[in-house]
DNA sequence: TACCAGAGGAG
DNA sequence: AAATCCTCTGGTA
């Protein structure tokens, strides 16, 4: 049989693979019952590890200990607590069937030829050719006249399915859209449910790990009704597995983007990202009152939101898929644990894999103790050099190409190769006196240097590639290699890293900042003025310098670098604006430049904050293209215009609102801050707060202070806005800061009554 | 005015 | 479940 590995799942010691064949479509299920779960002791001699007792099926010599092989995976937590006892235990802790697919070799997401016996494995080998999988969105709906609806009480009310074939609402009540299915009652609902997630391969979500499936399953249980729903216990809440299907939840694959920080948003709901991957509007409701709609059994509406919300599931679904395909094949596990891992889960994976291959037993992770060490000895980091404020002409930015990385590969940084015994008059010595050998090749250099030749290699194919099929699959492959090597430094200082190395990390950073010093020192020695520099960039003025200089410096540089480090011109910029701190000085990290193209690109200022209203982000943006493009009268204009705007009450409420994430359980803040506040009255109207929601609210009008005034855009009922709020202490500090730098002071905008009882809001 | 808690950005 | 460096706001005394 051909087919691809899609799921894999465990019973006692008996692996299920499950498989796609390629040629019939159907998913077959495949065991394998020859491999037993396993972990290392060390410092013990055969003879004494022979009396572990029960479920010990076997000793082996392994790699200089032994390999202590269990009957069932349920063996290992005895085994191994007795191991403890008289030795050292090792990789005690791997999932049975990750430590399966390490072993094997075998990566979900490929194509195969398997060979069966029955349905038995006897063995595989890899095979070319193409594949595909059926994907399928669903969204369900429930009845909540409490605000948030309660499993055990409230109904399922409809399920929704997308995909390119089929957008199909069920529910049991009648509707009027042909794309609507009726049934007879809930019962049938969710056993139709069941049915439709059957139908596919790949179930996208959008935050079913914690409530679609949860719910359904909860629901389905009530009525007896199987499910191939598997919830497990994760990190901070429930991971929903659907046994020998992909359930890929698009939410956390939107979170896993915005924490290695490709995606930025204010806020993360279907509506927000599905407008960001595509540019449309999703129709918009209020869910709240969607209980009302159903008693009233006028849910016409209810059928469109809800079948749009199982399509933008689905699209952003397909965006994520192809990436996730390829993380699968990188570290050789499933997607269900790949779309369920971070980075440095990642990177560890593949040090597995690597440490396997190589015959090494992987370091344990941390004790508790060991982790709360760790976190209490920061290291010191990077490298940023005080800029000088006001605007400046003609800049040329050069960065190190991927710093780190390239610096873990030309000086062997690896927790194995620190101090080794080799090389103790040569070796590698960074410029805090850490030394690494020259001999012996490290184990996060080995991985870095494959990850990133296999990036260029892909990079390379690419170019000459034009199926766009092909590409869109290239181009996730070498997304996937550059996210895991980017992630690779911190995880080395990662507490809870199996590799963990801190003096790996410090020795990191010491490189990073002698090369970023060290380019600042020769750029000026060359004549150039150094503006700014921050890790691993290096602003140039140019003054009496050209173009043609900052090129030949960059050649110049470059061939004194070790090999795999690169020097890059980042680009030429007509004009950049750096500002001055609220306390004087110039602030690190926070300015404005344009290209020669008329491109601005914003760097730490309110724009690019979500913390800021709307109108305070949007006047500054125009102020910054007005002041880089020399138009100060237009500059002073904005401002004037934004600030009769507000005060006659012409600013749309959205412009308003302010979003803060809330980052911890209401009642554990000290500080009550505005956000908080909101939070308290969003809580009171009967919407469930948890820590990661992000708040948006409203300053209005009235007494006490600013906290006490702050409201969530739908509760805010006839609170008019404060136009003193809105005008002191968002738009002005946001593009003061900006014309300051030219000159331009607060009273030059003739803005007048700044203590306004004259601003009456009339909206 | 000085200080702290809290948030979010840059690289 | 990445780390450090950095700025700024609002609340409090």
């Amino acid at each position: 049989m051909k087919g691809v590995l899609i799921d894999v799942e465990s019973d006692n010691h008996i692996i299920k693979l499950f498989i796609k064949d390629t040629e019939t479509g159907k998913v077959e299920e495949v065991v394998d019952s020859s491999f037993y779960p396993y972990f290392y002791l060390l410092g013990v001699d055969e003879e004494d590890a022979k009396s572990l007792g029960e479920g010990l099926r076997g000793i082996e010599r392994s790699k200089g200990a032994l390999k202590i092989i269990a009957e069932k995976p349920s063996d290992v937590p005895y085994l191994r607590e007795k191991a403890k006892e008289i030795g050292e235990i090792r990789e005690y802790d791997i999932p049975y069937t990750q430590r399966y697919l390490i072993d094997k070799g075998l990566k979900p997401m490929k194509r195969y030829e398997w060979v069966l016996d029955g349905n038995k494995l006897i063995s595989f080998k890899e095979d070319v050719g193409k594949w595909s999988v059926s994907r399928k969105a669903f969204d369900i709906e429930t009845y909540n006249p409490q605000g948030m609806p309660r499993p055990s009480q409230d109904p399922v009310i409809m399920a929704s399915f997308w995909n390119e074939e089929l957008g199909k609402v069920i529910t049991w009540k009648p509707a009027k859209a042909s794309f609507v299915e009726m049934v007879e009652d809930e019962k049938r609902l969710i056993a139709r449910i069941t049915e439709e997630i059957n139908s596919a391969d790949v179930i996208y979500t959008y935050n079913g790990d914690n409530f679609d499936l949860p719910y359904i399953k909860k629901r389905a249980d009530n009525y007896k009704i199987p499910t191939a729903i598997d919830l497990r216990r994760g990190g901070q809440g429930t991971k929903a597995k659907i046994r020998g299907k992909i359930h890929l939840d698009a939410y956390l694959g939107v979170n896993f983007l915005t924490t290695i920080g490709w995606l930025k948003l204010p806020r993360y709901r279907l509506e927000d990202v599905y407008k960001e991957f595509t540019g449309k509007e999703k129709l918009d409701m209020e869910v709240t009152d969607l209980w009302k709609d159903w008693e009233n059994g006028t849910i016409d509406k209810v059928t469109d939101y809800s079948l749009q919300d199982a399509e933008a599931a689905y699209v952003i679904g397909e965006r994520l898929l192809p990436l996730y395909v390829e993380f699968c094949k990188l570290v050789g596990q499933t997607m269900f644990d790949v779309s369920r891992m971070s980075a440095s889960q990642i990177v560890e994976l593949l040090l597995l894999k690597k440490a396997f291959h190589k015959k090494q037993i992987a370091p344990n992770k941390p004790t508790e103790h060991e982790f709360v060490s760790r976190i209490r000895k920061p290291i010191k980091g990077a490298f940023v050099k005080q800029p000088e404020p006001g605007l400046h002409e003609n800049l040329a930015i050069l960065d190190f190409r991927s710093l780190y990385p390239s610096i873990i590969i030309s000086h062997n940084v690896s927790p194995e190769t620190l101090n080794c015994e080799c090389c103790k008059d040569d070796g590698y010595v960074s410029p805090n006196g850490y030394r690494f050998c020259k001999k012996k090749r490290g184990i996060i250099p080995e991985m870095l240097e494959e990850l990133l030749s296999k990036r260029v290699e892909v990079k390379k194919l690419l170019k000459s590639t034009k199926d766009p099929e092909e590409r869109k699959r290239l181009d996730a492959k070498q997304q996937a290699l550059k996210i895991t090597a980017n992630a690779t430094y911190g995880y080395t200082l990662f507490a809870r890293a199996r590799w963990y190395c801190r003096e790996c990390g410090e020795a990191i950073t010491a490189w990073g900042r002698h090369y970023v010093q060290n380019l600042i020192s020769q750029a000026e020695e060359t004549g150039f003025k150094v503006l700014y520099a921050d890790t691993d960039s290096c602003f140039l003025e140019l003054r009496d310098k050209t173009k043609e200089d900052v090129i030949k410096f960059l050649k110049d540089y470059n061939s004194k670098l070790p090999e795999a480090m690169e020097l890059e011109l980042e680009g030429f910029y007509p004009r950049g604006i750096f500002v001055t701190k609220r306390e004087g000085g110039a602030a690190k990290k926070r300015y404005a430049l344009i290209r020669e193209d008329g491109q601005v690109e914003i760097t730490g200022l309110e724009f690019v904050r979500r913390d800021w209203s709307g109108l305070a982000k949007k006047t500054q943006e125009k102020v910054i293209r007005a002041i880089l493009e020399n138009k100060i009268g237009k500059a002073k204009e904005v401002v004037m215009d934004t600030i009769d705007a507000i005060r006659e009450g012409k600013v749309p409420l959205d412009d308003l609102v302010i979003y803060t994430q809330i980052k911890r359980k209401i009642s554990k803040y000290d500080a009550i801050g505005p956000h908080v506040k909101a939070a308290k009255r969003l809580e009171e109207s009967g919407v469930k707060v948890e820590p990661g929601m992000t708040i948006g609210y409203v300053v209005t009008q009235g007494a006490g202070n600013i906290g006490d005034r702050s409201y969530p855009p739908q509760l805010i009922g006839n609170r008019k806005p404060d136009v003193d709020y809105y005008i002191n202490n968002q738009v002005l500090p946001a593009v003061m800061k900006i014309l300051s730098e030219v000159g331009i002071k607060e009273d030059d905008l003739k803005i007048g009554g700044k203590q306004s009882d004259l601003g009456q809001w009339v909206g």
